[in-house]
DNA sequence: TCGTAATCTCTCGACGATCGAGATTATCGA
DNA sequence: TCGATAATCTCGATCGTCGAGAGATTACGA
């Protein structure tokens, strides 16, 4: 067996790293003067944006996990600070779609995109073999992670 | 070079995992009627019991970052349901020292011990040099991410 | 020793984020 | 066209957080 102690600290790094990651978000939000939530949101937004799709109201709620009477709450918030846009979809005139303004765009570019690239240059230190390892390594603890997460689940109706 | 989309995937892989762990947060606070801040604060606790030291509240204030006013109703809380317990510090009687209750420690243990088994038990197909490998890849970009956050903070006064 | 400043926690009143219930508007199928 | 369904919004209530200040205890210089 290899050594148990190694392993939990590990686990430990492992959760370090979600904390501190966690304050960038935070710093984020305090910058630009906003809640967790909206920051969730924003990111939530962006992401859809890049595999191009419109996020609407209700899907913004799936994705931060808040209720239609939250999110409309959320989504004033950030439409009077002027980073998203509400628009009527042409299609199904009943949804709202939800659009980030090129400001907001360009902040979050700048401060997210500034990890990432920071990040992604640190990555220039492993080999390919390297980062294959660590690629199925988080890719294996996310699993884990799930399926505990999952385990736990209050039982659905 | 290496593969720039390979490590940026790796970086998502990353966040990927803290929204995950995040989750399992979330479950254990909605199992036990807290709240999120509630979690953090017991965990805070059992690391500080881990290390052997009795958290104050005014240390907890700074583990999670809250104003006093807000300690103090944060454990009222974990008091109500006989989470923690508070006592006054005989060294220094302006303090209040705050410990666990057995029962509270105990599904901590459950909950989260569960997931560090489970963790370190999905890190048995790993050779001690790839384990290695995976922890100064974890350091490096914590290392990052800390800086990160660090300068991005707000002058200090 | 005394008195003042500093430290730690708590109380109070206010604000903001979230929610449940219900209203409103739009779409879809018969 | 009409009823059922869907998406969003409004309203009132609850809860977590904060700022300001009070109360209690300790530290320290005169």
């Amino acid at each position: 067996m290899g050594d148990a102690g190694e392993r939990q600290e590990l686990a430990l790094l492992l959760r370090r790293l979600t904390v501190e990651l966690d304050a960038v978000g935070q710093r984020f939000a305090q910058a630009h003067g906003l809640n967790r939530t909206d920051v969730r949101a924003l990111v939530a937004i962006m992401d859809a944006a890049r595999r191009g799709e419109a996020l609407t109201a209700g899907r913004l709620g799936e994705a931060v996990e808040l209720r239609s009477a939250s999110v409309t709450a959320l989504v004033d918030r950030l439409e009077k600070v002027g980073h998203v846009r509400r628009s009527r979809d042409a299609e199904d005139r009943r949804r709202v779609v939800l659009e980030m303004s090129d400001s907001a765009m360009a902040a979050g570019a700048e401060h997210f995109g500034g990890l990432a690239r920071d990040l992604t240059a640190a990555m220039e230190g492993y080999t390919p073999e390297e980062l294959a390892v660590v690629r199925r390594f988080l890719v294996e603890m996310t699993d884990v992670i799930v399926e505990h997460a999952r385990a736990t689940e209050p039982p659905e109706a």
